[in-house]
Formats: structure tokens, C-alpha cells, sequence
DNA sequence: GCAAAAGTGTTACAATTACACCCATGC
DNA sequence: GCATGGGTGTAATTGTAACACTTTTGC
């Protein structure tokens, strides 16, 4: 290391906000501290920056003895926060990830660690309730003009289904039919030919579609001042 | 410092991607390296995090040796940059941040900085060619959805500087009969009474408007999947 | 009067919401 | 048949782009 008193050092987190649709609400995932400080409180999945790694490397290695990695359908950086007395122990440095687990699937998880409403967090340890809701604001924010919605469902769904999800990440109500048409317009979902079998009451068989691409793209660069069409 | 084996810690740089438009084009401030690593090439304004400093401040006071602080309108937190081998001398984490100043202004810089179009950048040292890109990304994205143009414009202006303005950030034509209705359909514009001269070839007198507020809000929050109108 | 620059009116188009209506299945 | 859920058609609304036209000035 070259640090020196011009040029000093801090420890490093790597933190992780992982969401995930579950019963029809987001839920962030958090571990109980046994320890001071903030015993008993919630804390992010995270911890240091070592070695040869990035912190991108560094976020997956801390979440991997939380969930198995290969359930992260989604990660990225978020932010980074530097408040000095951030730690009461000492000062930290700490830059957060957002990951995304699809809803069909329940990683096991360790005794300490659980699920919890993003509406309605318990008491949270050092910046991590503001984390979370920052991630839950990008997260917002990016349904409306991404497909992160591949990285919330299950490899194929119904409209019906694929709705519950958004109108549990988005906190308000969303029409089906609109939902279906906007995003088979965009060319995001595609149908798999296939159907679900309907209900124990009956009813017509919902079809079932699946995100075209599973990886992050913009399908709506332009909200305003598209460049112009040049006709 | 309590850092440990298991716990290390890195030197933290605070970098700033400063833009302004310059004669029609956006432009970034750098400053020309002139110890190796990368001897003569140009390098984003930034330096060590200190003492109690958050990262917010350390950006400012870096900059604050290059440019009157008063000249920023604008400055947010862009992304934390770790990959181990980005310091040829030895491992360092970088947060970067975008930093904006009106037209208008042209402040005295160090005899090293200089002003270079964001389209034609020079040889750049370590990330930071890169940095400048996320960071016009981030303008042009927010241009759209945001009124992060006051912080680009003077402080009162005409439809056609302020389109000149708009061209050169985003890098493609807008037309000033959009943008206007646009901006004061949104609330983000208000005209000011005043009239501008005209130019010495004639012409009808400019009104002038301004940003009718200094400071970042997002003006168009939902591109698409808005709550029901709830009529 | 004429050229130049700025701003307004109007039309066209695209995307999205809302809602009524039709479709397919189990009981 | 009928209830239940799924999907399509269509109208209404909104927001933006394009472009012609009017306004206001200097010469």
C-alpha cells in the first residue's frame, strides 16, 4: 500500500441492496447484527473491499455466502457514501449495488438473514435504510425505460403475473392490457406460444411470454428532444 | 485508522468531470499531467480524500484550486471507479463527479487546465477519458428529463441561446419552437419581461427568460407507466 | 420596402391511458 | 348457462415534431 499521511486510506465496503418481489410486495434483503454497534438492527449484505478485487467482484463474493449467485438476475453500482461518522467505530468508505432476484425463485437464506418490505423497513443500521430507498428509487425509475423487468420475473409468466410484479416494484396500480401492449410494442417481451392452464374457477388460459433479452437495455433513451428524424 | 489485514484500506480519489459549452460545443476541463505516470496527458481535476472530509467536499476543495466554486452550479455524485490496475503506481478507489458551469462564465484557469471538446478529446490519463463519457452521458440523459439546463444557461437568456446551448450538450439539433414550449409547458422556463437587442443585421427583439428554479428537480418523473390518473 | 431574426398557430403524428367488449375455460 | 379470468378493439388524451406564417426590428 502507498498510502501516506497526504495520502491516506480508508477501508472499503461493498454493499449490497438485493430486492425481490415476494407476495405481492418489494422486499429488500437484510441481516440481523448480533453485534455493536446498532445490535439487533438491519443490516445490508456487504463487507470489505480486499485485495486484487473490484468492487463489483468484492459485492458478488460478500452476497454469495448470503445467496446462491447464480439467483442475482441483476447487478449494479448505485452509490457511494462517504460521511465520515458514517461508522461509529471508525471511518469507512462504502459503495452500494443494486441486485435484482427474480420472484419465482426463494434462495435459501442464513438464519440471521430475512426479507423485509421496502415500505416498511425495520430499525436499519448505519446509512442502510437511505440505501435501500435509493435503490428502490433507481429501481422505479428504470422499469419505466429499461427492461430491468427481466431481473424481478420468472423465465416466462403470464400478463397477469408479469403486472403483480410491476405493481409491487412501482408501489401504484398498472393496467395489464397497457403493460402488455407498451412493452410488446417496445419489442421486450415475446410470446413463447404457449399457456398457462387457467384456474381452479375456470377462466380463459393466459398465455405466457418471456423477456426477449436478459441482460440491461434502454428501450427508451428519448423521453423529450429526440434528435430529429431526418425524413 | 483501524484498518487490519482483513479490513485494508486504499487511498480514495475524489475526481471531478467538469462541462461546459463553449463556442457551440461541450467542452471538459483537464489538466495536462506533467510527472509520469502518464507524462503530457490530460487528466480530470481531483485529488486525495482527507481527514474529515465526505467526498462531496473533497471534490469541491480540489476544485476550488482550479476554479472560482461559485462559477459550479451543478455537482452530483457520477460513479466509484476500482478496478486495481486503473493507478499504474499502486491501488487507489476513485469517485467520480459531474460538475456544470453556465456559459457565461469563463473562469481563470492554471496555466496546466484547459477546456476540450467532449467529441474530441486528447490523450487522456488513466480511466478518465472514460469518466468523461459517463458523465456526458448523464448530462444528455438529464437534459431530457430534468432542468439541469440551468445550470448550463445564464442567467437570463433567449430561446435561440438557449437552443444553442441544448445543441451543443446533446450533439444533435433541436428545434428553438420545441424547446420552448417544452420547457415552459413544464414549468422550467418563465420569461422575464425583458427583451435582448437585436443583432446588427435587425431583426425582432429576443424576450428573455430564465430557469425559474436553481436547483435540480425532475421535471418529467414518469416516461412511461404512470399512476392512473385516478379519475 | 426588404431582409433578418424571433415567436405563434396549426397540423400531423406517435405513444399511452381508459374502458367497453369479445374469447376460452371449468363447473 | 354462467361465472371467471384473459385478451382485443377502440376512443380519448396527451405530448412532441414539423412547418408555415406573423411580428418586430435595422437598413
Amino acid at each position: 500500500m502507498w498510502s501516506s499521511p497526504e495520502r491516506p486510506a480508508y477501508p472499503h465496503q461493498a454493499l449490497a441492496v438485493v430486492l425481490q418481489v415476494r407476495a405481492r410486495r418489494l422486499h429488500a434483503m437484510l441481516w440481523r447484527r448480533p453485534n455493536e454497534p446498532f445490535a439487533g438492527a438491519w443490516a445490508l449484505p456487504g463487507g470489505p473491499l480486499l485485495g486484487e478485487e473490484t468492487l463489483g467482484a468484492s459485492v458478488a463474493r460478500q452476497l454469495a455466502s448470503k445467496v446462491e449467485l447464480g439467483h442475482l438476475a441483476h447487478l449494479e453500482q448505485l452509490e457511494t457514501r462517504s460521511d465520515p461518522g458514517r461508522d461509529p467505530r471508525g471511518r469507512t468508505v462504502a459503495t452500494a449495488y443494486l441486485g435484482l432476484i427474480p420472484s419465482h425463485l426463494d434462495p435459501e437464506l442464513p438464519e440471521d438473514t430475512g426479507w423485509h418490505p421496502v415500505e416498511d423497513l425495520p430499525a436499519t443500521a448505519f446509512d442502510h435504510g437511505s440505501l435501500v430507498g435509493s435503490a428502490v428509487g433507481r429501481l422505479r425509475a428504470k422499469l419505466s425505460y429499461t427492461n430491468v423487468g427481466f431481473a424481478l420475473a420468472p423465465p416466462t409468466f403470464s400478463i397477469a403475473e408479469l403486472r403483480e410484479i410491476y405493481v409491487a416494484a412501482l408501489g401504484y396500480d398498472v393496467a395489464a392490457t397497457n403493460l402488455q401492449r407498451v412493452l410488446l410494442r417496445r419489442g421486450v417481451l415475446e410470446p413463447t406460444g404457449e399457456t398457462a392452464p387457467p384456474g381452479r374457477a375456470g377462466g380463459r388460459p393466459a398465455a405466457l411470454y418471456r423477456f426477449v433479452q436478459a441482460g440491461l437495455e434502454v428501450t427508451d433513451p428519448f423521453a423529450v428532444f429526440r434528435p430529429p428524424c431526418g425524413r
